[in-house]
RNA sequence: UCCGCAGUAGCUCAAUGGUAGAGCGGGUGGCUGUUAACCACUAGGUUGGGGGUUCAAGUCCCUCCUGCGGAGCCA
């Protein structure tokens, strides 16, 4: 056969040729001697018209068979017409059918969450969830050649662990060869040491929290990027967030339009988060606007959801919260040096109740404190050994923030739950699939 | 772990303590331009499990299970 092979991405190059293109059936309507195939092959949907006096009738006969996702072969010529979604329609000419799906469990009309989740595996052919996940690819590749570009050595952070990380959140427990093994919380203090053998270094990959959290914001395996820059300050962290932020915003709002606009996004929303300064704002002087606002909370209180959702309220884009109180925050955070009893943290909210979706901080570099803290927080010494080395053996003032990917692609998309922004959710009643 | 809500057809949901229904999906038929097409007909149920109250329980009570939402924790 002399004609292409395509997908609907390349449609509008073939308008008025006959070519061949294999996909799935999205949905499909009759009308007498008309069989209207909405053609879905994971680059778009097309409306593909089988026209029963125009095709041979074992072809029609095809057409008549194929049930919602069914896989096929069609082939026809590309016409542009106004009455068609998407503006382009095939004429068809030909059908072969790969596989007659049986009664497809996901239907047209609304199904509960529960039932969607169990569906996972097919929700993702769905136009919603597609562009979801599309979304946190684009973002994915954003934040990559965002390091990649700026000479940041990616340094793949171990899974398994020996134990906690920052020493405060539920862990994984898995049996290694004998012995009692984690999974990774944070890859954060073993890209510390990479910083000094790389200076600017990051990671990304699962993190695991066995944390029994039933909220919106809360996934037990979710992603994350975490950067750790040598000889970077506090306020070049927070320069880095927003040059960081900024970037892949803008990357994901030039290339994903189609997505969002999909997804019902605003995108008007989110055009103040591509434009820097961020608002920043101390930890004291959130404790005061929260008081204004008849959110009363003290020195030393932590946020809650609530409470983020007024700080960002205040701004129409990310908003930089620094300085939290040392004893709130983990253990390896450097002390303010004009008040040690504030850590060189910083938390960025997301605007519209979308919370925290990056943490950072300036690391301890004196080896005297960070032993002193991991004493205080009740850590065991000896699996820190390896830690305290960054500092016993050449120590250097460095900084790093962590971003959880489900929670950013979350903002982007506007949408309602976290467990939307990953392909395979797991919370703490959901393993399958 | 704590607090709240829910569980009825494949799915989404109705049903004063009194004969379990609708829409979608499935099946059959009709229609030459449909946009989650429409129209007609049709099949489809141990009302989450167990126990109790009652002449009578989907409905009221107890208990267990499962899920959802929130708190804490965090990204």
């Amino acid at each position: 056969m002399e004609h292409p092979i395509i997908t609907i991405a390349e449609l509008p190059q073939h308008v008025g040729r006959k070519v061949t293109l294999r996909g799935w059936v999205y949905n499909w309507r009759k009308k007498g001697k008309i069989r209207f195939v909405i053609l879905r092959d994971g680059f778009g949907y097309l409306q593909c018209v089988v026209f029963r006096p125009e095709v041979p009738e074992p072809v029609w006969e095809a057409a008549v068979a194929l049930t919602r996702e069914s896989s096929l072969q069609i082939t026809g010529v590309v016409a542009e017409d106004q009455r068609a979604p998407g503006g382009y329609e095939l004429k068809v000419s030909d059908i072969v059918p790969i596989q007659i799906a049986p009664e497809y469990p996901i239907g047209k009309k609304e199904h509960g969450v529960d039932f969607l989740l169990n569906h996972r595996h097919l929700w993702m052919r769905s136009r919603r969830q597609h562009a979801i996940l599309h979304v946190r690819a684009e973002l994915e590749q954003a934040i990559r050649d965002f390091f990649h570009g700026r000479r940041y050595t990616l340094i793949d952070s171990p899974i398994l662990t020996p134990a906690a990380c920052e020493g405060t959140s539920t862990l994984f427990e898995t049996e290694y060869f004998g012995e009692k093994a984690y999974l990774s919380q944070s890859g954060q203090l073993y890209l510390e040491p990479a910083a000094a053998a790389f200076g600017k270094v990051y990671c990304f990959g699962p993190t695991f929290r066995a944390e029994k959290s039933k909220t919106r914001r809360h996934l037990t395996e979710f992603w994350m990027v975490e950067p750790e820059v040598a000889w970077l300050r506090f306020d070049g962290l927070l320069d880095l967030i927003e040059e960081f932020l900024s970037e892949i915003v803008s990357r994901v709002l030039d290339r994903c339009s189609e997505d969002l606009e999909r997804l019902e996004r605003d995108i008007t929303v989110l055009e103040p988060a591509t434009r820097r300064p961020y608002p920043r704002l101390d930890y004291a002087d959130a404790i005061a606007a929260l008081a204004d606002r008849g959110h009363p909370a003290e020195f030393g209180d932590d946020f809650g959801g609530d409470e983020e959702t007024v700080l960002a309220s205040l701004h129409d884009r990310p908003v930089l919260v620094t300085r939290y109180p040392t004893k709130i925050k983990a253990f390896y955070m450097e002390p303010d040096p004009g008040d040690p009893a504030r850590a060189l943290a910083v938390d960025v909210l997301a605007p519209e109740g979308y919370g925290e979706i990056i943490g950072g901080s300036e690391r301890i570099s004196s080896y005297e404190l960070l032993e002193r803290r991991i004493a205080e927080h009740e850590l065991p010494r000896d699996a820190f050994e390896w830690y305290l080395d960054v500092r016993r053996y050449g120590s250097f003032p460095h900084s790093g923030f962590g971003m959880g990917i489900e929670r950013c692609t979350s903002w982007l998309c506007g949408i309602h739950h976290a467990r939307e922004a990953i392909p395979y959710p797991r919370t703490i009643n959901r393993l399958y699939p």
